[in-house]
DNA sequence: CTGTTAGCGCCTTCAG
DNA sequence: CTGAAGGCGCTAACAG
């Protein structure tokens, strides 16, 4: 392996000296500047990151936490929608991602999880679908030990970010958008978790503009369930004019109920999953666009990391239809 | 941050006796390794992975890399599955895993995929739909500096290995439950694509079966599209008594174009991945454990990093009707 | 603007 | 079985 000293001896210049034109110094050369490279094209030399961020104690790395369900058999294309996202911006930003699930950590306590990232030498988290049952892990975040951006959950302090969709007003626009123009004054709400971060601001969106519009409107918790969807629309559909449902997936359950019921009722969803498009009818949902969330994660770790101070951070979404052309490719 | 100084010091004994402990060394006695694992925990010691690798030279990190088209609109379950798997295996062999896509590669030659990877200190790779168009990334498995597995693809040598299912076994089997009992001369066969390392072990797979039972089969290149599906079958189903296709993907295209012509026939996918279970339709399947065969490739990639040999692994399949209920949660 | 010199935290011979 | 000492490749003061 060629060292930073080989290419030093090559170039004719101190070993500091490559050091500094590596990482962009400003007190070089020109001309001096010109000679490492040369050096360095020369030999085909390539920086050690691990001896560098020994020395310099920053890493550059850290850990995206996903909640993947491992043996559920819908398809999980939140996550790898956060994946694709980050990864290539954090590409972009020189920094390395390593994919962490909740299952893998889901039984440690604080100190474990501190030492299991520390000793993965990981300075920055950043975490989609904390909830508000992932004591440890909300803990692990406050500890400050590590810079965090937390996607869809609440939590600024000095290391950390919060990045999410305005989840009240996609809700109400997005059933708005949905009633519009028809006269439903009887809708069943199909919320998310109870005490679920995003699922309280949906449901407060949905309750204004059931206010607004004197609408009735009976509300039962999902879970963000297929199946639970399923139930309950069984079970209240019939006597509803439309289903509105906090979750793409959980409005394909319903739709499926509906198909089995043999009654039609419009249904109404929200994130705007490809998924969607198989489901084999047109319904309007509320677009997030998961990459760009993820991608704009990575940047505010980046900043964190570079000694930001957290903050919040409300992303744009869409309203849109989605239907089977949608999604071929 | 405490260090195995500390910890030795703490123990009262030598830098490099904490050292031999840490790395389960053989000749330590048990009297100073109760001594040493104490004061870790005393301290809350945690080893410092970065110094531990410079020193040694091993840092046990791996790359995944997979094939995801960035902009796709259709679900990468099967990516994702590969992720979940080897992630989780990954930490329970003690190795890093970082996720690297195609696209983030693809426009590099072999040396810039070398210095990339090296510059990342990667050891090792695992590589998910190399095709033979990706020349450079062959060649970089080929160049011998980093220890391979490969998935779905051939080339073992004494750093690489290949895991795969047995795909013309596979198509050969699900076929021929499919056509069980049906009196089917006319066939269409949409095969994945020209040249694709699976694709032709599964159309032999599909012509042996065809040879033998005496029926027709209308070949055609569907390329893994769900798109090309749809076209290929709007042409041809009309006169073709079956549809038999190289992928689940395919296979919903095709079901999806058999509904706008409003004719039926009964279809065959390859796979088994859960948005089958959206379609609307049940049909038969091959179904591949993508995560089984994930975990199973970071093994192989740990024993490969611990000196092994390269090998051909070849992991079983099943073959399923997939239907909606199968997918509810 | 350039070079010298200590480490970063750990591993690994090599003596004892 | 244990300890001392010399790096691994790089960064970061500090001199010059």
């Amino acid at each position: 392996m060629v060292s930073i000293r080989d290419v030093a001896k090559e170039a004719g210049v101190a070993i500091s000296t490559v050091s500094k034109v590596l990482n962009h110094y400003p007190n070089v050369s020109n001309e001096t500047k010109e000679k490492v490279n040369a050096a360095i094209t020369a030999l085909g030399f390539v920086p050690n990151t691990i001896a560098s961020a020994l020395s310099s104690k920053k890493t550059g790395r850290a850990a995206l936490v996903l909640d993947v369900n491992r043996h559920a058999q819908t398809v999980d294309e939140i996550p790898m929608q956060y994946i694709i996202g980050a990864i290539n911006k954090a590409k972009e930003k020189g920094i390395d991602i390593i994919t962490v699930f909740f299952t893998m950590i889901a039984e440690m306590n604080v100190e474990e999880m501190i030492r299991y990232f520390q000793s993965q030498s990981i300075e920055g988290l950043i975490i989609g679908g904390l909830s508000k049952e992932d004591i440890s892990l909300r803990k692990l975040v406050e500890s400050g030990k590590f810079k965090s951006v937390l996607i869809d959950a609440p939590g600024v302090d000095e290391n950390t970010s919060s990045i999410h969709i305005d989840n009240e007003k996609a809700q109400y626009e997005v059933a708005k958008k949905f009633l519009n123009g028809t006269a439903y004054k009887k809708i069943l709400y199909i919320s998310g978790k109870k005490n679920g971060y995003v699922s309280e601001e949906r449901l407060i969106g949905m309750n204004r503009l059931a206010d607004e519009l004197g609408i009735q409107v009976l509300v039962r918790t999902g879970s963000f369930s297929e199946l639970e969807a399923r139930k309950l629309t069984m079970q209240y559909a019939a006597s509803r004019e439309a289903i509105i449902c906090a979750s793409d997936l959980m409005a394909i359950g319903a739709m499926k109920a509906l198909i089995d019921m043999d009654i039609y009722r419009p249904v109404c969803g929200f994130d705007g999953v490809s998924l969607m498009g198989y489901a084999g009818k047109q319904m309007h949902t509320v677009r997030q666009d998961f990459q760009n969330i993820a991608a704009r994660a990575v940047e505010e770790l980046s900043r964190l990391m570079e000694g930001g101070c957290g903050q919040d951070l409300v992303m744009p979404h869409k309203l849109i239809r989605i239907k089977y052309l949608d999604v071929l490719s």
